[in-house]
DNA sequence: TTTAGCACTTGTTATCCAACAGTGCTAAAT
DNA sequence: ATTTAGCACTGTTGGATAACAAGTGCTAAA
């Protein structure tokens, strides 16, 4: 790939990238100083090497998920942000009473806002909380709620209708012999030990052990579940991209950013690296008229991700800019908040 | 009114409820057994009182909104529900270690899965709530967590820093005073009393009692503003229907779905009647294009809203039978459980 | 290696046409 | 007084066709 080659596989990336429309040879000649023949041979070649694609025999050309990602690993430049997203930004990382995740989430609805795409924020993983405590609390003499505490903070709660054949004190015992043997424990560990400590313990000692044990372990499960807080931004504003403007298309979209597992999927990362991913289209599992732009966080302890959802044919360069202006502002913040 | 034009109606609303196509004269001299001549006569009748409508100069008819309003109002007939929608609604009243509202929500969502319409419930209204207990859980030295729980089993929990001026032992004495003094007091009045009866006495024991009184003061205003929970069930299930299969109007709906203003209008019924209510297009101040069917209910002290939003095509008798059997299901578990 | 020129392909748009569904109206029939 | 058959009229729909725009590939000359 010559240099030539490579600007022009860049200006075909961006040009589409603004217009959505498929890219011809006639309107690159002025950028390239050499006529539209020429272009429409170096073309040839980048669609030979799967760079870019037709949409039919006679159309101009649209850049294949291999040419978008050359472009991000080789092509892209930085792309400066503008003063008023930046300040924008500024703003919220201003109010300094807002809590982190509050403020994370705000960025994240801002993107969402000034860039047409669908954000996510995965906040509060759970995952490194350990259990501090277990509350069983009576409302009355056949209903209790569970209330879970982590040494975070975190806090879940849920309410259980007891079997009269079941003694409330026998509930709250076993809570006390959790609160004994447990704490400390990770919360996604707790189910397990549950089993294995907790089950034979209470077998002895109370005659429907199977159900207290249940209420405690759909608890704890319960917990797991919902305590990973997803926010999502702008859920309709990535209908507004011209790629979705069919009614089936549209409707595949809206039905997978209902779906909670394909957010989860999107928004969880259990790899360690901290550099900004991005996934294009079919290339990943998620979806193949989708690019995912994510980044993890981990600040104050609390650790969990942003990710960007838009078209193929996103701004990638602008994404990856503000994602990192939104990553260093809360770098800044780290300092002053910083304890641990 | 006469008879026939009566069930002229009925029978244009119900056909294009069923068809979603406007109705034509022919299709209907068979069920009145006379030409379409005849029912043309009518149909014009019809028109000119505002019952139905014409797309276009040559077109069938399609029921107006004042059509829908006379036919919920004098022509409906109850449905009679399927043994097998019925059969999956007793599934899940029959899990009695089900939480109510987990229940109610179930059912709206198999609801909205069987009838393609979005479904909305709106619960734990905590205004009639009282306290049962305020727990205090120490992070570590500086920070705890307040649980405030209320008997009906509302839960909701606030972090505090403390400033090392102030010891733990003091908020958690602080606590057990308002455990003891303020158990049973209506969520909304527990202010009032900290104020009145609690800061006087801990003035005399706490050096810095206006900062412990203000952490219990902030944790019971955030319950009361943080717990009416909306669920919504089935937000794309609606797109399914033909009247929404354009792009602009698909972009239109998911936006009002998206927001929580229009959610919280819909759900929200200040009204003191029990009764389903029925709100059709324009007709109230929802949206000109989706009809919804609201019902309030009233269990064991808890009350709330579920609702039903579709097309103004919707299938009025089904959903109402299908909400009534879900309010007749709930006081089957009033019998069960109730026991305030 | 570049370029002008040209034939060719495809999508888009507009127009026309016929088939169709359904109406309103009139005049005759019941 | 109702009902109905008949007919003219009016939009909708779908297919065919033509004109046009955008863009390509290829060839031959620069």
């Amino acid at each position: 790939m010559d240099e030539r080659r490579n600007n022009l596989l860049k200006e075909i990336v961006e040009t589409y990238i603004k217009t959505a429309k498929p890219v011809g040879s006639k309107a690159l000649c002025s950028k390239f100083d050499c006529s539209s023949a020429t272009i429409r041979n170096e073309m040839v070649i980048l669609e030979d090497l799967g760079y870019i694609e037709k949409n039919h025999i006679s159309s101009g050309r649209v850049p294949s998920e291999k040419g978008y990602r050359y472009y991000v690993k080789y092509l892209m430049e930085p792309e400066k942000i503008t003063g008023s997203d930046m300040l924008k930004i500024q703003q919220i990382f201003a109010d300094n009473e807002l809590e982190l995740s509050d403020a994370i989430t705000k960025c994240m609805e801002i993107i969402s806002d000034i860039t047409n795409y669908t954000s996510v924020v995965l906040g509060k993983n759970s995952a490194d909380n350990a259990l501090l405590q277990v509350n069983i609390i009576a409302l009355n003499d056949s209903q209790v709620v569970a209330v879970v505490c982590t040494d975070k903070g975190n806090v879940e709660n849920k309410t259980f209708n007891l079997p009269n054949t079941i003694n409330i004190n026998e509930v709250i015992k076993t809570s006390e012999l959790i609160n004994k043997m447990l704490v400390g424990t990770p919360i996604n560990e707790v189910s397990i030990r549950l089993e294995s400590e907790i089950k034979p313990i209470i077998k002895k000692q109370i005659r429907q052990y199977e159900t207290v044990y249940n209420i405690f372990y759909d608890a704890f499960s319960d917990f797991v579940q919902n305590n990973s807080n997803i926010h999502i931004n702008g859920r309709t504003k990535i209908f507004e991209q011209p790629e979705y403007n069919d009614v089936a298309e549209l409707k595949r979209l809206a039905n997978k950013l209902e779906d909670i597992d394909f957010i989860e999927k999107v928004s969880r990362d259990d790899d360690d690296e901290n550099e900004i991913k991005i996934y294009i289209g079919d290339e990943s599992e998620f979806d193949p008229n989708v690019t995912i732009i994510r980044k993890k966080y981990h600040i104050n302890g609390e650790d969990g991700t942003i990710a960007v959802i838009g078209p193929k044919r996103m701004d990638y360069s602008r994404i990856v800019s503000l994602l990192e202006y939104v990553d260093e502002k809360l770098d800044s913040r780290k300092e002053k908040d910083g304890k641990d």
